[in-house]
DNA sequence: TCCATATTTCTATATTTGTCGAATCATTGG
DNA sequence: CCAATGATTCGACAAATATAGAAATATGGA
């Protein structure tokens, strides 16, 4: 992962909403959630979320796809690890999370 | 670490020119670079680098300190881990980097 | 004290970002 | 085909951010 990507990264994710966003998608794990029910969990706009939806998925940090009617984003854990694993080797003083610690796609997990 | 924190803290790296500076403060380790290094390294005007040494300060993300004439930066280990902290906990599924592994200040180097 | 160095603060400006209503697009059910 | 639902795009505007020269503020040396 690049300086430039990680940029957009960071920037997607330095925002209220956004991060708010991040959060319960990450907690929602594969099946992820529509952008209706983030919109009404947030409190925030249709329009507004999409937007935000928008800068998240243009950073890679999400993924969507439609189902029925609403469209389903869900957390990029791949990603996710890749700017982990920037942040780690380049930003922190050389060695500290191990090459195996990671952020785990909530592999058997299925309470949230 | 809170979300309102933490948001300033990836506002602060979410920038090509501070989050290249802030990798350099993190090779640099205790020692730290003065803000006139840093802005030629980095080929910008003192006024912005200036400017973005405060974003940086004002995230707790570096600290500074006059010596002689200088204004020497240098990165903060302990915000960094709570950084990583809060991405770890919150935006990764769970588990992961364990509770040993972390940000060191780069305790015995000295190569940079 | 006077000058040079190192940085910051001030000021102005350009650019980017966030907000949200209205209009538009896609999907489903009747 | 038409209406209803879920979501995005458009457009206008407000607010925050980035840039950088000029002026101001420390510090150290002659």
């Amino acid at each position: 992962m690049q300086a430039d990507h990680v940029i957009r990264a960071l920037s997607a994710l330095a925002q209220e909403h956004r991060l708010a966003a991040f959060r319960l998608l990450v907690q929602a794990g594969e099946q992820g959630v529509a952008a209706g029910v983030l919109a009404e969990k947030l409190d925030v706009p249709p329009s507004s979320m999409s937007f935000h939806l928008a800068q998240l998925a243009n950073a890679g940090l999400v993924t969507h796809r439609r189902e029925s009617r609403s469209i389903i984003y869900s957390a990029d854990y791949t990603a996710m690890n890749g700017l982990m694993g920037y942040l780690t080797e380049n930003c922190c003083a050389g060695m500290s999370c191990s090459e195996d610690a990671a952020c785990l796609p909530s592999p058997e997990r299925k309470t949230a």
